[in-house]
DNA sequence: CGATGGCTTGAGGGTATTCAAGTGACGTGG
DNA sequence: CCACGTCACTTGAATACCCTCAAGCCATCG
């Protein structure tokens, strides 16, 4: 090691790698051979806003990790509609079950806030669910949670309205203890919008609406709820959870 | 074995209930020792329509499997509203992942048309998931494609109108190949028009709809498609599959 | 023959969507 | 420094879609 290296460590991207991953539950039961191969094999790439990771139906070679930034998931339909499934930040992976799937993503990845993502071969992953299973519960454990969120997701956009379901997201993003909060929206509207599965108009009609009716105050990206309770009452009566919920 | 039993053998609860495990695909990958398990511990019941065989946050004692009839998952929101998560038949199993969830479902099951349903203790499921990886392997290939089921219902909810969810619903009922196709409803409309989130009015409308406009013709429970093509380009534009599609 | 149940049809209403126009913030170029 | 274009967002009007409530149809069954 130089004297320079020893005042300003060059961290190599394995070790970078290996940092990052130790933070994340989904590796945690992986084996210490199988972490060591994912430092050699994966990849840290700063991606744009606007750049498309995969499409549905791509080889699906390698499953991915956010470290920073949006990735909206999505599905295309062949009319040019586009139905958001999730929309996901730091810490969430994807592109994970597609070793199940006849090895092709499912679903489009598209990056919508300048994004940091690692991406590793899919056959590692493979490779661990088959011959550790210690990983392969966790994984197990790890897709059923995707699935009830999921469930939930169906709940949500067929009994709730706009202005509820915009409550929900909103109340989400609220600390639990609180009985008032300060919120700033990270992403444009519009892609809230889309994600909560309506239009950027209704989705400000909604806000406006919900401004009017469960006593939050907005201001651009600024959204002050003064009475959390309050919209407590105005959105979870049409879900099956109460607040405060877990995904 | 007497006289009688050789001309009308006497079957054991348990040795139907082999014998009803051994065509289903969830249960292939069970180690024989847990197999004589679910043997010795599961039930079969009939169960009359209206029965419900269990509620959101009840304790997920045991899971499920359809041999006959039909059974809907629902979640009910607080404000009594129900939201159709799927309805199921016939080798379907239901309730198995709750053993991921803090031992507590996650929804509902309700009998809609009467059946028979057979109910295993979930520990067994748990233990052998535990300490089988095949089976854990499956379990996990199973759960993925149940998440998949998901991500296109969302999708479908989101971009398809009501005619083409029912075109898309009779487009699977089609053999693949042929050009032009008779089917024949096997249930009740009203209970198709809940799998696909509308309601029974809605359905007999866009049944109409889809006569004008996609060249079916309907008579009572029999649907004739004189041209599947043409069906296709109806409601394919508001999928992302092309038709034949799988699932 | 009347009752029932599944299905259809009609009228009316609510919610979200589309199309269109307008506002306001921001950055660029004159 | 201001004019201008761009882009996200908002607002308005008309429309589409699906729902509810209600009545009517028709086959089945006691």
């Amino acid at each position: 090691m130089t004297a320079l290296e020893k005042i300003l460590p060059i961290e190599t991207e394995g070790q970078k790698i290996a940092k990052i991953l130790a933070a994340i539950v989904f590796f945690a039961a992986m084996r210490p051979q199988t972490k060591n191969l994912l430092q050699r094999e994966g990849r840290i790439q700063s991606v744009p806003k606007g750049h498309i990771i995969f499409m549905n139906e791509d080889d699906a070679a390698r499953f991915y990790l956010i470290q920073r930034g949006w990735v909206k998931i999505f599905r295309e339909t062949l009319g040019g509609e586009e139905a958001i499934l999730d929309v996901l930040t730091a810490g969430s992976v994807f592109g994970e079950t597609s070793i199940f799937e006849n090895k092709a993503y499912a679903y489009g990845a598209e990056v919508i806030e300048d994004a940091v993502i690692l991406s590793f071969p899919s056959h590692i992953l493979e490779n661990e669910t088959a011959e550790n299973i210690d990983f392969a519960l966790s994984f197990l454990q790890h897709i059923s949670r995707k699935n009830l969120a999921k469930d939930k997701e169906i709940e949500l956009r067929s009994v709730q309205n706009a202005a509820q379901r915009i409550g929900c997201f909103l109340l989400r993003l609220c600390k639990t203890e609180q009985r008032s909060a300060t919120l700033h929206l990270a992403w444009e509207k519009s892609l809230i919008a889309a994600r909560l599965g309506m239009t950027p108009e209704t989705f400000s009609r909604s806000l406006a609406k919900l401004q009017k009716e469960a006593g939050i105050h907005i201001k651009g990206p600024t959204i002050t709820i003064s009475d959390i309770g309050m919209l407590v009452r105005y959105t979870c009566t049409a879900c099956s959870n109460v607040f405060p919920c877990d995904n």
